[in-house]
DNA sequence: AGAGCGGATGCGATCGGTCCCAATCATTCT
DNA sequence: AGAATGATTGGGACCGATCGCATCCGCTCT
């Protein structure tokens, strides 16, 4: 028996046609005649045929495959972008190139800029904090690589999709604010994360609208992972008045503040309420469990995967910027001032 | 100015020998004189050349691309699994294409063999649990697909890596015995995957070797996800005389009996010591930190790759299963029988 | 010196598509 | 009716490598 695959030119022979009949109706290219169309389809059909990726990728110049860029030590967040991602790349028929790294290594912009050359990705779907490099996105722009960015902060040239940061910290802060807290503690995330800044002003902007001062003493600044928010929530519950409320920038800082509360014996959240940032499955594991915010990350990843294919396709029309909204999660965290 | 990339055709000409000669050596061939080797690569390095993957994968019909199959709700052990796996890939210039699946899908069989007849990858990586179902298995010895699985069950016909559950379970067992427990509770993984009926040997094997009889109530039956571990921790709380000790097949479940204690107003570990296993960000995370069974996932990984790039290159040689160790780390939530 | 031999090298076909451009053909317009 | 128009379709070059087979060359052996 022949193991062969069926190639275009069979199916092309089949259905009485030129082979570019067939590639023309395998592309949705317009201008192919019903009928014309419906016997290549029919032949492509019981032949079982399906074009082979790698001479189309050779004779388009297209790899078909769109690379995934980040450095997020977030397991949690990092699956669930990938996830959002193959969701819009099947649909189209594309594959995903997960590439992490390290937002500091020296190789990386050469490693970007070969993985484009050599064909191996179409384009970049970049994460932050590595949406955030200057130098990189320069090499983008200068290279001519189509990428698409998820940051907080705009870059001029290619289209980016955002959170809203800002407005979940409001949120949480007001959901604080409303449990009766005046006095909340607040743990900044790392300085070279665009978000920490947004979150500090969604939390600085809700009490202003409330009428409740800014106190200094009542930020600390943290680096997103646990052991600095239990430094963070150490030194917050050592002042005096005490904070009744610690809203922590992210959920690993969260959880370290809810390890300082036990060792001080505090209960969570009679005594003292906490709050985290993006609802990873420690949150929900935490105890008590974690009121959080929830960022839409699939979605996010989605909307830039198909904004990214968007702009292959050359249709600069639909391309544009999106925001998409996260949203306070309450769990038991939190309660009414005691 | 000139955009276009060198081409084999440029460096043969450069260097004063025919592409053929310039394939040999970008392809490690031997029977090249190392004074026109010298040459081909000195040409190459002027022009900044590299081959052109696309074409690579049409002439010799590889991919240079393997894809990981899995379905884990685990972020962390997938995130660990895919760093392992590029740190082999990258070594080799291979690309890894992610490939999250549900093992019940009716159309993974098809899928899978798409990709590989489509020349998307050369070969897989299949993980826990989708390496334990046996159709998918056939169909990869059918179709002659290059497969690797890491598994705790052996498939004739294919290279597999394995973990050593049951001895970690065995040494987590004696763990608690040497604490003092001798009532100590047990809660299976789901009944579906492999590693749970290792774990549970191990837990057996251990009290059987310490003269500790097994005992049925003790043993509960979950599914590796938290709620399930919570409602095997509430039944076994309520035996009377209570366990002192409960030792869970994974870190979610574990969580699940941390809250079961809590809410009991139990302290842990002075009344109950609590055990998991993978030990997930979440273990690390929680209160108390969780004592729990460390597995080399990365490395699991990474040498299941190598299998698979080995097997690719048709070195059946080199080819052969392997086994890792796993570990217990020890942290709070565990302690002597109080 | 001629045969034998293995290492080094090149020719040309091939992989399976895409895409520019020309050819064909049915309609519609003047 | 003849020409213009636009939709359909096909011819054939081309993408950039790999690979089987033939060729060439320098040595050793007899």
């Amino acid at each position: 028996m022949d193991k062969t695959r069926p190639t275009i030119d069979d199916v092309a022979r089949l259905a009485g046609v030129s082979i570019k009949t067939v590639s023309r109706v395998f592309n949705k290219e317009p201008n192919v005649r019903p009928a014309t169309r419906d016997r290549v389809i029919d032949a492509a059909k019981s032949l079982d045929y399906q074009p082979n990726l790698s001479a189309r990728r050779l004779a388009a110049n297209r790899a078909f495959v769109i690379g995934m860029l980040y450095d997020n030590p977030n397991s949690d967040y990092v699956t669930e972008v990938q996830y959002g991602a193959l969701r819009a790349c099947r649909e189209q028929g594309y594959g995903l190139l997960i590439h992490p790294c390290q937002a500091d290594s020296p190789s990386l912009i050469d490693e970007v800029v070969d993985m484009h050359q050599q064909s191996t990705v179409d384009g970049f779907v970049v994460l932050q904090p590595v949406s955030d490099l200057q130098t990189l996105n320069q090499t983008f722009l200068d290279n001519r690589i189509c990428t698409v960015r998820v940051s907080q902060r705009p870059c001029i040239g290619m289209p980016w999709i955002s959170v809203g940061d800002r407005e979940a910290a409001e949120d949480m802060t007001e959901h604080l604010l409303s449990l009766g807290h005046h006095r909340i503690g607040f743990i900044v995330g790392h300085p070279d994360h665009g978000t920490s800044h947004d979150r500090l002003t969604g939390y600085s902007n809700a009490l202003q609208r409330h009428g409740v001062d800014f106190e200094n003493a009542l930020v600390e600044q943290g680096f997103f992972d646990y052991e600095s928010g239990y430094r963070s929530a150490v030194k917050l519950l050592s002042l005096r008045p005490r904070p009744t409320a610690i809203f922590a920038s992210n959920d690993r800082m969260a959880m370290g503040v809810l390890t300082a509360a036990h060792e001080t014996g505090l209960d969570v959240p009679r005594e003292l309420s906490v709050a985290g940032f993006d609802d990873t499955s420690i949150a929900r594991f935490a105890w008590p469990p974690l009121t959080t915010v929830r960022q839409p990350i699939a979605q996010v990843a989605e909307v830039a995967t198909e904004t990214l294919l968007a702009l292959l396709r050359g249709g600069t029309e639909n391309v544009a910027d999106q925001r998409l909204e996260a949203n306070v999660v309450r769990r038991a965290s939190t309660g009414p001032v005691g």
